[in-house]
DNA sequence: TGTCACTGTGGCAGAAGCTGCCAGACGGGC
DNA sequence: GCCCGTCTGGCAGCTTCTGCCACAGTGACA
């Protein structure tokens, strides 16, 4: 019955954004997803804690699956190269339906309430990245260096999704995710060398 | 008579805050946020459009007095030491009552719908935040600098609040800030230098 | 002083989100 | 056939949130 839970939950995730996509977030009922998944109301409960909800599940298994991966690689290769390879793979889906992630992350955009939950999940990745890049990292560089890696990575996707999807000529996520990357490398505070002498 | 709106919205958002803080958020009707500011549960709605929206008249103010504040400065100025006195400033109140803002974090972060529309009002500034920055970059730094930047600061402020209140034995987040601050004016990606030779 | 318009507020009805509780359905082990 | 654990549905009830109407306070004008 295992299986059947899962398939339930897949079903109703699904059905969820289908309607929120069409229709927009408000204009949906938790009755209206669960007739699209057969299932009764309550039942939808039984499976997400709230309507809100439903948007995590959607949200968050390409990325743990990617930092997932990255348990997989050793603190002997670049940090830069390993992320890169990792946010990449993180994205590439995208480029499968791209006309559907565009209406996807419009609809994140026009709707604060999935927005928040969804850069709450972003913020609960954040934390487990940090956690997996800690090999990466040496007592000299402080307690805050892998959050912030992992906060600026992290950042750096979502600011490149918005860009592309608010951007219609921009054909592809992934040469920006790499513009941003380098940027990232680089002293972010510091762009152009202030004159020595102010004035 | 907007004067008396201003006073009216005002109180609504502390007693809810003290609230939350109280008895939790999921234990706190409207209605008893209502009958602590003195009025009725239907003018709370004329006030917010919901009850979690209540959070964001409390956090809003202060990042948006310091980015209406960094105007007033010139490109001519390190972006670094510009931006590293907006944060100060912006994260300064707190110690004016610690204990409070411990217990404010520890409710934001017990309480993921409240945690959400947070995480959405700081992405809010980052835009509002990338903007202002736009006249310390060049065309040669490409569109995605400014935000990347913002983003990261912002983040970093995140980060910091985060680590300061979960760890009771650090006494003051403006000197993590400015760990902070230097990190990010570093190669974020490249911690170590690699051996040249991998093996 | 009387009337009008505007604004802020309260009350009420009703839709929708969400939960606790109980009852029925399904599968597996004896 | 019977028991047991899990998944599900239905119902009652509370809370959030909205649309609508009514009332009170204020200032302008005759």
């Amino acid at each position: 019955m295992e299986r059947n839970k899962l398939r339930t939950r897949r079903e109703l995730a699904e059905a969820a954004a289908r309607l929120f996509i069409d229709r927009g977030y408000a204009a949906t009922t938790v009755q209206e997803i669960a007739e699209a998944a057969d299932v009764s109301p309550r039942t939808f409960f039984r499976y997400f804690p709230s309507m809100e909800d439903v948007i995590t599940a959607i949200a968050s298994t390409t990325m743990d699956d990617a930092i997932d991966h990255l348990a997989g690689h050793q603190a002997d290769e670049a940090l830069g190269s390993v992320l890169r390879a990792m946010l990449t793979a993180a994205v590439a889906p995208v480029l499968e339906d791209p006309g559907a992630s565009r209406a996807f992350q419009s609809m994140l955009r026009d709707t604060p309430a999935l927005r928040g939950r969804w850069l709450e999940e972003q913020r609960r990745s954040r934390d487990r990245l940090a956690e997996a890049l800690q090999p990466w990292f040496g007592p000299d560089d402080g307690p805050l260096a892998p959050h912030l890696a992992a906060g600026a990575a992290l950042m750096a996707v979502d600011e490149v999704m918005a860009l592309w999807s608010d951007d219609p000529s921009i054909p592809d996520p992934l040469a920006l995710l790499d513009q941003a990357l380098d940027l990232l490398d680089r002293p972010l505070l510091s762009p152009r060398r202030p004159t020595p002498t102010g004035g």
